[in-house]
DNA sequence: ATGAAAGCGCTAACAA
DNA sequence: TTGTTAGCGCTTTCAT
């Protein structure tokens, strides 16, 4: 069996108190004893039970995450960083995948509660509020990432949509182009994003003439495809000449699907994506694309959660960051 | 305070050892208690602490994964399988990037052990067998997922890498190539790669006749972005006509560069891959390559994995899985 | 500076 | 069928 701290102490001779101060390195204890005990956990390769001191501190030291997928690599780039910011204070992280599903959400958070994480980090929009509400009832340290539920007073990183939907929209037309098409997915920042491309248009008097030019879907490559092969379809003189995509996946959908309608990307169609994963520089051509400042919004998140983890009658707080214009190859000037 | 089974126990007036029965589901106990306490536990929210009971079980239910990073794609779709599956039986991942460092990983390694996690999957190769050896001595549940360690006794899944870069080089002669080239990383898995892809040439009376048709360099975008330049700088009469690449992410690199320099994949360069990862289709032209099983590793990883958790000293197993051709855009025959 | 002892919230063997 | 009780391996007063 695994050496106890009763191991340690029988073999060095003190009490389990005595161990149990080294190991936390607090209390007063002779400098004697503390390398008397130490080399005798050395000497068992004594690895003391975090499940044991958990019960008693009511402290694990791990965080859960939740995500819709970790397979996408937005959520993936994210929990990266949240992987390492946790690392720094001795934590770990565990990682769930909802798959934007209500009934899995609650699972793994009725999971995650009995495990006794010390907080909870959701980056998974639910379209359940219900399900937060309760998480704040219960005092339960939580930080909503990259996603916010405006009625709820919780804690929230966000990027600024509008403003990313905005200068997405104000730079293609810088560019020169008139004609914009937008797609969108089905989250509420997405809305946001809309509006910042509304707004944008409106600032040069311009206006969506038709519905065809605002989509929404969910976010996949396939989608991406879809939309754009009906918004491509249009005559030429009707067509876009650029398209805001609110995520890369589908920016990317667009791309493939415009290629292949033999259009050039971007001398006939600029695209423009969003959240800058590293797709947006694997795929030809690489893709111009609002970034989220995802280190500053980890960073935040993780420093929100342990303030609330300490405090957990904490005021909430709701941070936006900005977001940034990352110009690749997908996007150019219109001709004349 | 959260409720504890004493609460329960008190408010349905019972004994503790009774609700603990309702809620594992055994030992006897008549349906009215049983009702009679589940309600109870319903009105209080009652969530049974997991810290508690695996101090008495010693099962924490979850397990570690150790990754190079989850930000790479294969790892976190791999990832993703793993949740699923650990998720079937009610456990859950603690994630673990290393960054392929010796001293990262074995501070991983420790927090898991103090963790008292059920088993660990290591998908990291770790330069240090040594890191290894020690686990299984501690007889700690432990199974390598795409790596090997050969010389060491352990549970290990992977796909037949040798067979991969067989028939992926088997694959590029049968379109008519005859000047090829390899770029690997260094894992000790691309060396089973390169013999393959030597063994297939060898198959056709070929061999490489320099060195710069084979070179190892860190699998990132950019480091192949680098060997294609020097490869394919050469002049076109001695210029490989097909790259194989031992990773979705060189190869992409190679497309990248091919396309810079005026070259047109697959016209001018057959490019394939490995690991089938989701870059593969975004890139373009999309990547063919060849596809680790990945579902099916996982799941006979974690099948491994729960069988040496219920009993640690059962046989090491090494399992090799078979890779698949996955054909995209990105090779085609030789013009003539 | 060190130790005794009372928990932390469960499980499981044994009694009743 | 239900309850008593002894751990599981720590932390933390409170004595000494």
């Amino acid at each position: 069996m695994k050496p106890t701290i009763y191991d340690v102490a029988r073999e060095a001779g003190v009490s389990i108190a005595t161990v149990s101060k080294v190991l936390n390195n607090n209390g007063r204890i002779s400098d004697k004893t503390r390398k008397k005990v130490s080399s005798v956990m050395e000497k068992l390769n004594y690895q003391p039970s975090m499940v044991a001191s958990a019960l008693t501190s009511q402290r694990t030291g791990t965080i859960g995450l939740m995500v819709p997928d970790i397979a996408n690599p937005f959520f993936a780039e994210a929990a990266r960083f949240f992987e390492d910011y946790a690392q720094q204070t001795g934590s770990d992280l565990i990682i769930c995948s909802t798959d934007r599903d209500d009934d899995k959400a609650a699972r793994y958070i009725s999971l995650l509660q009995r495990k006794r994480v010390d907080g909870l980090i959701i980056a998974s929009h639910t379209g359940n509020p219900e399900l937060v509400h309760r998480l704040l009832e219960d005092k339960v340290p939580t930080v909503l990432f990259s996603a916010d539920i405006r009625l709820l007073e919780c804690n929230s990183i966000t990027v600024d949509d509008y403003k990313g939907g905005y200068i997405a929209t104000a730079y293609l037309l810088s560019l020169g182009h008139r004609r914009l098409g937008i797609i969108s997915d089905n989250l509420p920042g997405s809305r946001l994003r809309e509006q910042g491309f509304i707004d944008a248009l409106k600032a040069y008097e311009l206006s969506l003439d038709h519905q065809d030019q605002m989509v929404q879907t969910s976010a996949t490559l396939e989608n991406g495809r879809k939309v754009a092969r009906r918004m491509l379809g249009q005559q030429a003189d009707k067509r876009p000449t650029a398209i805001f995509a609110c995520n890369d996946l589908l920016a990317i959908g667009v791309i493939k699907e415009a290629s292949e309608a033999g259009l050039s990307v971007p001398r006939d169609l600029s695209v423009i994506g969003f959240d800058n994963t590293m797709l947006a520089d694997i795929c030809h051509p690489s893709l111009s694309s609002i970034a989220q400042p995802l280190r500053d919004m980890t960073e935040q998140a993780m420093q929100l959660l342990n303030e609330s983890i300490d405090n957990p009658d904490a005021i909430k707080r709701k941070i936006s960051l900005p977001p940034e214009l990352i110009i690749r190859d997908s996007t150019s000037k219109t001709p004349e």
